[in-house]
DNA sequence: TTGAAAGCGGTACCAA
DNA sequence: TTGGTACCGCTTTCAA
């Protein structure tokens, strides 16, 4: 690229005489508004309007066009943003792009929000409440027009941050007694509660739980916080839980855990998982002790992931539409911002329930 | 949010007189580094000095953070980036952020480039050139630092687009012979060609493929290419590769592709998948038909993603380092940005080879 | 339909 | 060590 590109073009560069405007004048840096206005024979103002798609007298369009086209001409958001007062960016926080769930529904975000020209900042937050608010305060430097976060819990600071930025906000996957803003999502405690009742309508009684052993998943606390509740609810309250690994647990976890609940409770049912990850690292160690699922065990996961439709057996989980969370969280920005431009104070504390259900398969 | 923020301020917002500093006025928009320097009895230059973290008195750099504090000022990045001429931002384009090997990728480089202050601007091309274009063009508006991409194939207009920018680029998980700039990957040829080897060294002759049937995913296309050019060179022509389901193919087409290719050439002894997520399908189909891997059939991956050491059998693989191409596209950037600061026009088609390695396990 | 001037919120530069 | 001034590149506003 070296030898490519524009020599740096310092704030003090003087106004010195440029070169005819069909050449390109390398030491000039890249083409600014002016230089197609000037090419153009018209006011900057009017290649302003032709790029906001005001009204331009047709002919005059063209000229223009044809000169940003010369230049290859890219107009300089941040100076758009500064002046409008209003950037094009969208914060997203997310407690980690590896997991599909999430990076579903970054792209239904993406896909609700792209088509009205704004931008994803997206933050990967690895589950921990103090980088999401340095995470948080660094996107807050770009002025986001909404921010959408992952979960409920947050730092008092945080908090502060959010609501002293006067931006709207959208708490995702979760079910919010009292939201910052608005949230989008449903109760992870209900849906294990759910899966709960499925299982013992299965005829399962003595029925496990594997989740991870850190208290940074909150949806997955809740999954086993719904787990104990819907069993204490139903008579089971013999305690079969088994916490390992670091949260959010992953494929690998899933055997160790298994291994451990079998050990010190041979005689367990089933045993649902905290995701479908472990669901199936849990299945493939019973494989690997000769145990038939669902036929000496059942197991069942959470999120429908794709493994779970596709190994053997098929994995009985609870279905999310994670991308769908993706695109009413951009609808529930898109209506929040759209209200503050007819200056219409919409009410706080907007929640959006997204369906969740337990999907019956092979394993359980 | 309603009513917690503040009002609009519009560019025709008159300087009315503001309330005594210490009172907060929400009528005026979020704090501005003036604010701040009226709070702390200083000009704007030296709060941006301390902001920057340049040299103050250490008296008046702590009346200026407890004004900072007071006031909860956040500074707005557009007009930092604007006055500065150079904004915080790194774009990077992958093909899909649901891929763990593309997430994996967008950790490495966020992990070596937070610590410089940078940002990233993340887009999802979806394995469409086209839609590679439309983001770059978006992302240029940001002027950001450096770019960095998926693969070595792009369109003329990127190529230009690029070009123009005279930003640095990086192009990652190939082995481009003409790279736009620099480079950070291998060569899928290559590694695929290993694979083949080492399924022939294991004793197999009848060797399948099964892979995606369209020409987006480039990677897997050159993958196809190398079984196909290391199978001619061992003398085992006779081809029998399945093309089945969208690139890139994952666990619900590992199945059906299996299934054909079993229906097709029975006497399969070995089939090297273009992903471990096809793989894993494979391996779950020859399951269901009671066909044992690898003792009936051996079975191959690529990537070794969770699944491939999770499953049972465990999948023999190509090892790819994807956080490491991340972490070294970080560093190659952070390069080009020094050198460029220092002056020095660092010279364009720096390749960094990442290793790849089969890693040999249950399934082949 | 178009243009001129002012200014968004910071930083570079030079002077004090 | 600190402050004043002139911008960065664009949009707003208002006048022509």
């Amino acid at each position: 690229m070296a030898g490519c590109g524009w020599t740096d073009r310092t704030n003090s560069a003087s106004s010195i005489t440029r070169m005819p405007p069909s050449f390109f004048d390398p030491s000039a840096g890249p083409p600014r508004m002016s230089d197609v206005a000037r090419l153009a024979g018209v006011s900057k103002m009017t290649v302003s309007r032709v790029l906001a798609g005001h009204s331009v007298a047709e002919t005059t369009r063209e000229r223009v066009q044809q000169a940003i086209d010369e230049l290859g001409y890219v107009a300089d958001a941040a100076a758009g943003a500064l002046s409008s007062g209003r950037s094009e960016f969208v914060a997203v926080l997310v407690p980690s792009l590896a997991s599909s769930n999430f990076s579903d529904t970054v792209r239904g975000l993406s896909a609700s929000l792209e088509p009205h020209g704004l931008q994803l900042l997206i933050g990967d937050t690895d589950y921990h409440l103090d980088r999401e608010e340095r995470l948080v305060r660094s996107m807050l430097r770009h002025q986001p027009r909404c921010i959408a976060l992952t979960g409920s819990r947050h730092t008092e600071s945080t908090r502060t941050l959010l609501r002293r930025s006067g931006v709207p906000v959208v708490e995702m996957w979760d079910w919010p007694s009292d939201p910052i803003d608005a949230a989008v999502g449903f109760s992870n405690v209900s849906a294990a509660k759910e899966m709960v009742r499925y299982l013992a309508h299965k005829g399962h009684a003595r029925i496990g739980f594997i989740g991870g052993a850190s208290e940074l998943d909150r949806r997955g606390l809740d999954r086993l916080k719904g787990f104990r509740s819907q069993m204490k609810a139903l008579g089971l309250d013999d305690e079969r839980i088994v916490r390992l690994g670091d949260s959010p647990i992953t494929m690998s976890h899933g055997g160790p855990a298994m291994a451990a609940l079998l050990d010190t409770w041979p005689d367990t049912q089933a045993v649902m998982c905290v995701s479908d990850m472990s669901a199936f690292g849990a299945i493939m160690e019973c494989h690997r002790r000769g145990l038939v699922v669902p036929d000496d065990i059942a197991v069942a996961g959470f999120g429908n992931f794709e493994v779970a439709a596709c190994c053997t057996p098929s994995i009985t989980t609870v279905s999310v539409d994670a991308y769908g969370i993706g695109l009413r969280t951009g609808a529930t920005l898109l209506a929040a911002l759209e209200a503050r431009e007819q200056g219409i104070a919409e009410p706080s504390g907007k929640r959006v329930r997204v369906a969740y259900s337990v999907v019956p398969r092979e394993s359980a």
